[in-house]
DNA sequence: CCTTGCGCTTCGATTTCAGAAGCGCAAGAG
DNA sequence: CTCTTGCGCTTCTGAAATCGAAGCGCAAGG
């Protein structure tokens, strides 16, 4: 498997290692960002079928792939009881999405 | 090939057609988010070669396919010679994007 | 026991991407 | 004119990522 992107090591797409390629990196693999988005909506710690099934009941071998990558990138976690949920860096990241989801709407408005 | 995704109508990992589905899908398909990028940073249209070299080289034939997504999508257009750049509403996703550029900085220093 | 649901893992099929090659065109050199 | 150079892609084949059904080991309930 890939490793995990990390800022300071080579990254797809990017040979410099600059934190923001290893961001887009992470966050540009498929699924990546709609687990993060379930994982902050849900708003308590989650078990891994339940978060399956918020997400369009994706496959779990790609789910298990992502969580792991999420958990070394320190933005989601594990309960002692194993349910996911985000890390306080998780949700800063939910947070400077955002603009992100605003620019989504305007996007939909002029293409209507 | 895949259609372009837009608001409205399904699209890989959502079956909603939402905003933020179709955006997460079109932003989330390798080296979209750099082009995207990397045409903010020219600042002028840049040509098909350029660009990519830009790009670290990345393959012309997804370069191809991303150019006409995003050209589909509105993000980016043409110049009568052929040159692309980004459309207004381009712009306003890299500026969308900032808060995640920082949030990816905090990231690189919480894990250095 | 036996069934149900859980958190995953495994594995073959499908889709996507990588990367080298090449096509048609246009501009410049000789 | 011919020859070369560079451009904007397109085509093609192998590699990599993803899908999705199946299943394993465990724990709780009947």
């Amino acid at each position: 498997m890939e490793p995990t992107p990390t800022p300071g090591r080579p990254v797809r797409g990017s040979a410099t290692g600059r934190p923001v390629m290893a961001a887009l990196d992470l966050l540009g693999r498929r699924w990546t960002l709609r687990a993060i988005w379930e994982l902050h909506r849900h708003a308590t710690p989650i078990g891994f079928r339940d978060l399956q099934r918020r997400c369009d009941d994706m496959s779990s071998s790609v789910l298990s792939t992502r969580l792991t990558e999420l958990r070394e990138a320190d933005i989601a976690t594990q309960t002692p009881d194993g349910a996911w949920q985000l890390t306080p860096l998780g949700e800063d990241l939910v947070t400077a999405m955002g603009p992100l989801l605003d620019w989504s709407r305007v996007w939909a408005e002029r293409r209507g």
